[in-house]
DNA sequence: AGAGATCGGATAGGGTCGCT
DNA sequence: AGCGACCCTATCCGATCTCT
């Protein structure tokens, strides 16, 4: 057994060593070694923290992964807010969005980032002087979990930052593709229900109680913004990606500066040719004004900046079959009609349903029970009706009426308003204020 | 006064996990 | 095996606001 001086100044010594060659492997993705001699130092820093217990630090590579499940996760309130994005899917909403801008702002021009939007789950990571001291799912914005333990688990999220800062981040976690292709073998040749696709593998992931479950599923992260940059004297969103990087968080290394709309749309047909050469799954762009005091003069609405918008990729369709209607009765007595329709495969997902909002959609898309219908999905999640196919009727073909009664309560149905789309179940006391479906047809 | 933007709430979808 | 919670986000709709 070596001399407790001797193990300290060593373990000190193999920390920063690893940590090290952990941000080079992660974050710069340029290793200088190999994998077997990174566990060889592993190792070694293991075995003298089981000699000297006392030599243990939580920031210690080795203390990554919990030994045991925990109970359940906490709430958390989060201090600063995580907003959505607004999305658009044409060039000419981009143009729109570009217009709003420098109206508000009063300039010609404005310089934008355009970053590669990852399809995982967004995170808020807390660090202070420099050690991760939480790190929370997104939840609604306002409150989310407390994951911190499966953060932990993550090995490209350092531990310790490579300068002692008390900062908030946000970022993407997310399942590579590559990973996602071989848990996915493993299953099947376990016999279990595979995962159908990266971005609810993470989730799921990211919610096990288990953090030792969530070292073995791989999952990595990255960043892409700070809290209140300013206090770190930051001018750019993409100063603030370059100093992510230099404090040891992973970024994705795609992004590049835009003059202007132009450049916008260039960066965005690029990638939705180049976007399956990478090794994780994206579904558009992140159209970010560059000039961090313009993006606080721009402001938030309750839901998203001002300042940044999501540019996504066209969305999958698949052809199917429309085969019956159901009607749904909300608590209001809104009744939505929605398509039940033949099984597809859509973007990793089975489609078997998809709501039609209202009788006026179904009569403005002509779409009747039996037809042949397209359905995609609105920004990967959401299964709607694009239109139906007339070429391809054969006369069996039903067309889908508005109910005459309530199809729970038999009730008398209309419209409060001649203009309203919606058509609702007028019966105030009809029952499906608490049990909401109604079968039709 | 009227048009348009923006707000929150309601409702919708598929998938995964944890619990019973 | 079934259920509820949660993950993500689209759309509708009435209400409220802001601008012309």
């Amino acid at each position: 057994m070596i001399p407790f001086e001797e193990a300290k100044r060593r373990i000190e010594e193999l920390r920063k060593e690893i940590d090290r060659h952990a941000y080079k492997y992660y974050v710069l993705d340029d290793p200088e070694i190999s994998d077997v001699e990174y566990d060889r130092l592993m190792k070694e820093l293991t075995e003298l923290e089981d000699q000297y217990p006392e030599l243990k630090t939580p920031d210690s590579p080795t203390v990554r992964v919990g030994l045991r499940p925990i109970d359940s996760f906490k709430e958390v309130v989060h201090e600063h807010r995580l907003f959505s994005l607004d999305n658009t899917y044409s060039a000419e909403e981009v143009m729109q969005f570009d217009k709003r801008i420098r109206e508000a702002l009063n300039v010609d021009s404005v310089q934008y980032v355009c970053e590669l939007k990852i399809d995982g789950l967004s995170i808020s990571l807390k660090y202070e002087d420099g050690l991760l001291l939480r790190g929370a799912t997104r939840g609604n914005g306002f409150v989310g979990e407390d994951v911190t333990e499966n953060i932990k688990a993550i090995k490209s999220i350092p531990l310790r930052l490579r300068k002692d800062l008390s900062i908030e981040l946000r970022g993407e976690v997310y399942l590579p593709k590559d990973v996602f292709n071989e848990l996915n073998k493993v299953r099947a040749e376990s016999n279990l229900q595979l995962f159908a696709n990266p971005r609810n593998a993470a989730a799921g992931t990211l919610r096990q109680l288990d953090p030792r479950e969530v070292s073995k599923r791989k999952l990595s992260a990255f960043f892409y913004q700070i809290v209140e940059p300013e206090r770190f004297g930051l001018k750019s969103q993409s100063e603030q990606l370059e100093f992510l990087r230099t404090i040891g968080l992973k970024v994705e290394p795609n992004f590049e500066v835009a003059d202007g709309t132009e450049d916008v749309i260039e960066f965005w047909k690029k990638w939705s040719g180049l976007k399956s050469s990478l090794n994780y799954a994206v579904d558009g762009t992140v159209v970010k004004v560059e000039d961090l005091h313009l993006q606080q003069e721009l402001g938030y609405t309750t839901k998203a900046p001002r300042w940044a918008i999501a540019f996504k990729f066209p969305a999958e369709q698949a052809t199917t079959k429309l085969t019956g209607v159901t009607l749904g009765v909300g608590r209001l007595g809104t009744i939505t009609p929605v398509a039940e329709l033949e099984p597809v495969q859509l973007a990793g997902t089975t489609v078997k349903r998809a709501s039609m909002h209202n009788f006026d959609f179904v009569r403005e898309k002509d779409i009747r029970i039996f037809d042949t219908v397209i359905v995609e999905k609105a920004g990967e999640i959401i299964p709607q009706i694009v239109k139906s196919i007339p070429d391809k009727r054969t006369g069996e073909e039903q067309r889908i009426d508005p109910p005459s009664q309530c199809p729970v309560c038999g009730g008398q149905v209309g419209k409060e308003r001649e203009e309203d789309g919606a058509l609702k179940g007028l019966n105030p006391a009809c029952p499906a204020k608490l049990s909401r479906r109604g079968q039709f047809f």
